[in-house]
This record gives C-alpha cells, structure tokens and sequence, in this order.
DNA sequence: TAGTGGTCTAGACCACGCT
DNA sequence: GCGTGGTCTAGACCACTAT
C-alpha cells in the first residue's frame, strides 16, 4: 500500500537534482555525474533521469554535451546577451553594451523596494546607478537594487572595476545564480536626469524596462530599472 | 547501406504531422489519430510518435488530453489572451481588450509592407485601422495589414461586425493558424492623431509594438503595429 | 468496460569527444 | 577504445474520460 504519488518519478528526481544546485553541493559548471550512476543512486532508470534532466535543460539550468556530460549551466556573456539583453539594434544586429558605473551605495531599503525585493522593511540594500553604451554611445540608464544579506561586502568592491555581465559575478562570487526574471516594460519620458546622462532632450521617449531576477531558489536576488533610448535600438520578443 | 539520417526519427515524424495541420487535411480542434495508430501508419514505435507530439504540444499546435486524446490547437479567447496579448494593468490583472473597428481599405502593397511581409511588390493587401479599449478606456491604436491573397474576400466583410479576436477569424474562415509572432518593442510620441484617439495630448509617450505574425507554414501572414497608452498598464515578458 | 494519454522500465544501438 | 549523451524500441502498468 503506498500513498497516491503527489508529483511523477521525474518530477520528484529534477527537484532533487535541482535541490543539489541551490544548496551548492554542485555548482556552475561543474560536471553532473553520468545518466546511469544518477540512476543508480536514485534508484529510478535511466529513462526517469533522463527526463528529468531533460526539464532541467529546458529551462537553462544544465546544459548537455553529447560525448562530454551534463554540467550546471554558467552565466556566460553569450548567455547574458541572448537570453538576459533584449535590445537589438534596428538593423537587426546585436548591441554588444559597454558598462560606466555612476555610483554605488548603501542603505535601508526604501517601502517599495522592500516590496519587490520580498524583504523585511528596512532590511539594507545595495544600489547602483550605471550608464550603458550600445555601439559606443550612452543608450541605458539603469538603477540596480540588491539586497545586501545576499552579496556579502558587495559594497566594499571597487566600484570602477565591477564588470559589465553582472550576472556572471553574482554566480562567481557568491553563488547567486538568476534563473529567470520577470519584465514589465512602459514608455516613458526622460526626465532631465536621463536626459542629460543618454544625450537626449528632456521629454524624449525612453523605453522603461522593470525587471524582478529570481534566484535558483525562487526568491528575487535583484532588481533593475532600465531607461532605455530607442531611437536605433528595439527590444525583441518571440511569442510561440 | 542507409544514407546518414539528417533528422532523427521522432522530428520526421513531427514534420510529417505537421505538413497534415498546414494543408488543411486536419484542422483546428480536429481530434489526431490515437497514438498507437499513428505509429503503425509511419512504421515507428508509439515512443517516437509520443515524442513528436510531445514536441508539438510544447509549440502550442497540438493540445493533448489525457483520457480523451490529442487535438489540434484552436485559437480560444484564452489563447489570444495569454499567449499573444501582453499587456497587463498595473495592478496586476489582465485588462481584457474590447475593439472598435476604425477603418479597413485594400490596396497595393507598399514597399515597406512587402518588404515585412514578404510579398512581391504591389501585391494586394487589406489594411484594418482599430481602437481597442481596455478597462472600458480607449488604450490602443491599432494598424493591422494582410496579405489580400490569404484571406480572400475579407474587404467584403462587414466592417462592424468584425470580432475581437482576429486570429479565431482568420483560422475559422481562412484556415490560416497563428504558430508565432515575432514583436519588436519601441517607446514613441503620440502624435496629433494617436493623441486624439487615445485621449492624450500629443507628444505623451506610447509603446509601440510592432509585430509580425507567421502561419504553420512559416510564412508571414499579418503585420501589426500597436501603439499603446502603457500610464495605467504595461507590457510583460518572462524571461528563462 | 474500453479507449485515451501519462509514467516507468530495460535494453540495444548510434554519434560524439577525448586520449 | 571508452565513456558520454542521443535515439529508438517494446512492453507493463497507471490515470483519466466516456459510455
């Protein structure tokens, strides 16, 4: 007699393997062992694991080389910008964009960005302010907001040496791997800040990009708002 | 003595079943054969057929249903409104989109038209111009354009009379299935026109949504530009 | 009860990357 | 040559839907 099974074999086997990379007992790039030895210590076939690893691949959490291995996925500047950077330029070729750190601070986060970031009121942030460059010309405005607890010392790093994929440093460093995020775009006016910062007069379209990024283990790791001059520049979508 | 395979078995098999859908010899909500049919008629086993429809179902053109069986996919009010609508009211729910047919005209195609939807030039092409309102205020200008030879005797329809949700018309009475759009997002100034139609003073920012949408064959078969009041709603992409 | 898709297994063989 | 993932098969059993 067993109890009615809640989720299938494979569901319960990419939970385990999942559990393993948000508690670091592997991590980015590390090599998973092979199908049958998972098999093995699962006790399920190789088929189960397959697919569960297979769901895993779907959703960029493992990548999968024929003849090589299956190895937790890495933030790589190609995934950064095919995956995370949505701007194309409007002659269809991808905008590889430069990085200028403004500033950098800490402090307690303000009612709404508690909000956002599922955080105690209070609780201490990171926040930065960078201007980036599409094709050489300041084209983004972005405020980043972080929560401390997450990025122990972040505050303490040189601020002009930060590298522009900070998704690859947030896994480097400390483990903080974005699996997803979520977007929430508006037109909006420059204001004469932004204005001033992307070379555009005040009262300039710019395309507002909100995005909530959401670590592997479902809790929001950063939030970013990006101002966004699109006079030579789009943000693409595929609908399926 | 085989030739190299270029494709594995089960995307063979996925073509074929697809080709089925795009000439019509099954069509919209029809129900497919049971899954060890299909495989005795292509001479594969019931996996390779399962993982073909697997692969079709993931492309949102097969729906399946356990007990009851697999069925090609409809363009439901659903559909239209999760899948290929993405503008959500700031507070979180889903403002459902009412419309007001404001015009249609055929004609020849521009060169810009042609040039998107891949026609010869001076094709003919049926242009829509709507307003679609969204919590029972006008948010929307739409300029839809068509390919006159895919939607024959459109120009004929009652203007008035036309529905909401454009892609269930298309693919009840033309045949023709929205597989896949492809959106390219820019911020913009209303102008005296969109102003007056949207309620907004001119040179108040929109979003404009320009997208193109293709058919199971892979042609494109509507080209669409949206211009959006985004004050009291936004746009919403997911991204993995 | 019959028919559908969903899960799980076991095993054969292929294609790829390395050494 | 050996170890990896990729494909394909055959068959058992489960879960859901209809009649």
């Amino acid at each position: 007699m067993e109890m009615p099974r809640a989720q299938p074999l494979y569901r319960q086997t990419k939970a385990a393997l999942m559990r393993r990379m948000v508690d670091g007992r592997w991590r980015a790039g590390d090599m998973l062992p092979a199908e049958p030895a998972l098999a093995a210590e699962f006790g399920v076939s190789q088929g189960t694991v397959r697919r569960a690893l297979d769901e895993l691949a779907q959703i960029n959490l493992v990548v999968r080389r024929q003849g090589k291995g299956t190895f937790v996925a890495e933030h790589t500047r190609e995934r950064a910008l095919f995956h995370f950077f949505h701007l194309v330029g409007d002659d269809g070729k991808r905008a590889l964009p430069g990085s200028r750190m403004l500033s950098m601070k800490a402090g307690a986060a303000t009612r709404e960005e508690s909000r956002r970031l599922k955080l105690a009121a209070g609780t201490r942030v990171v926040r930065l302010h960078r201007l980036r460059m599409l094709d050489g010309r300041a084209a983004i405005v972005e405020r980043i907001v972080l929560p401390a607890s997450l990025y122990d010392g972040f505050e303490r790093l040189d601020r002009a040496s930060l590298p522009n994929e900070l998704y690859k440093l947030y896994q480097e460093r400390w483990g903080v791997t974005v699996a997803r995020a979520a977007e929430k775009l508006k037109s909006a006016l420059a204001g004469p800040e932004d204005a001033a910062h992307l070379g555009l007069r005040s009262g300039a379209p710019v395309l507002e990009i909100d995005r909530i990024a959401y670590a592997l283990d479902g809790n929001p790791c950063e939030w970013r708002v990006s101002r966004c001059d699109t006079s030579a520049h789009h943000y693409v979508s595929e609908v399926v």
